[in-house]
DNA sequence: GCCCTTGTGGCACAACGTGCCACTATGTCA
DNA sequence: TGACATAGTGGCACGTTGTGCCACAAGGGC
């Protein structure tokens, strides 16, 4: 198996059907994620042993290390969330990138079902404990840098190469950004999951703001 | 000694006069990151051990982890740079922020002599090294996000109380990232120390596009 | 000179993360 | 069903990381 992908690509939801060994390492990886943030937010990350978190999940301290390279890592699935899904959305799109995500956003933070709603649930009690916990903080800047790097590739694809590179640089800055924001003002505060506060309407207002100066395409000024 | 503080606050210039403990502290903190940053660049973090940075540098491993919490962070000033140069700047201007903001940016990331060039030249050759080597992006990320932390507060000192908080949060990430990604293009590429295609002229058109849909101040909708 | 503060080095130690080997379970083919 | 290749798991040893503790030496004030 490799270590990193999973941890970066899996949802934190299950897998629909697979070999059952496939399933099975779903299964351990997500427990292991569940394990380790539930023994960081009661106890802070730097309190908590890797063998601790690996016990806590029923696995052998070895077996931790096959699944996440460190030990915060192992609450990267939990913290990645939804980002693939609404990337992988956006990525379906057509035209203008920049004014698909918005709606893409939106959809795709907005909790459509139980799972999606226990998945918001796990990131907000990660992202509060994060604030002050500079292990878990380095787990988030990594997940977001991993998202911008991704996003960029997208919207390079989505742009076509009339695109400039900066300019989908700064567009993918702008919507991790705005993602980012959104989900940590939310978490900080008791926004509810749907409507005004939520982490779906605070993002997609911060990418309004944030990519206003931004176009993808030179500007037909005049010609 | 204070371990944190020096690691964020410190500029990697020397210190003008103080006690000689002081500057000898100083001095020491700046040899240890150079040597880092040597090493690192030359083999990569993950091959280079905390001891041989301290044996390159002249100090004990203990007294190393005295300086520096961890192994990377020993870099942290050579790319943290002028990022508090520029802050306080901006923290000595008055009006509105997002409109000084330009022209501190500009001001402070234009190298005015061989020390600041020199500084550039360290940033450079550690961006272009934590590119591909995760624990260096792991300091990178942290000294962007000490520095929207920072920047938080001064934008809302200046804004004073009329400005809504998550406007000062995006006028705050408009403003950081505008500067990293200023800095990382530069670095990614040949660009020169001045003019255009420099870090100061990258930075400021990328903060001219991010902050373009941000007011700080409610907008006075017809009076 | 004395004294207090502060930086430094050495040592021990818990924890981290990995390489290596043996064991077991899954899935395949005969 | 039995034999086999593949892949996940656990145990062990080991180098490295990062910290607590104590002793020692070098500024700085009296």
């Amino acid at each position: 198996m490799d270590r990193t992908a999973p941890a970066q690509a899996a949802p934190a939801q299950a897998a629909p059907a697979q070999s059952l060994t496939a399933r099975r390492k779903a299964a351990t990886q997500l427990e292991i994620a569940r394990a380790a943030a539930v023994l960081f937010t009661e106890h802070g990350a730097d309190q908590v042993t890797a063998e601790a978190i690996a016990a806590s999940a029923g696995v052998s301290l070895r077996t931790f290390y096959r699944y996440f390279r460190t030990k915060e890592d192992a609450v990267g699935p939990l913290l990645a969330g939804g980002a693939d899904a609404w990337q992988q959305a956006l990525a379906a799109t057509t035209g203008d990138p920049i004014a698909a995500i918005p709606a893409v956003i939106e959809a795709q933070l907005t909790p459509r079902d139980d799972l999606a709603r226990e998945g918001l649930r796990w990131t907000r009690g990660l992202l509060r404990a994060a604030v002050d916990d500079p292990a878990l903080l380095t787990v988030w800047h990594r997940v977001n840098h991993d998202s911008e790097s991704r996003l960029q590739r997208i919207i390079a694809g989505l742009a076509g190469d009339a695109a400039d590179d900066f300019e989908v640089r700064l567009a993918a800055t702008a919507a991790t950004d705005a993602v980012r924001i959104g989900l940590e003002a939310w978490a900080a505060g008791a926004g509810p999951d749907t409507g005004p506060g939520s982490p779906a309407d605070l993002a997609t207002r911060a990418f309004a703001q944030l990519s206003r100066g931004i176009a993808l395409v030179p500007e037909p000024t005049g010609g």
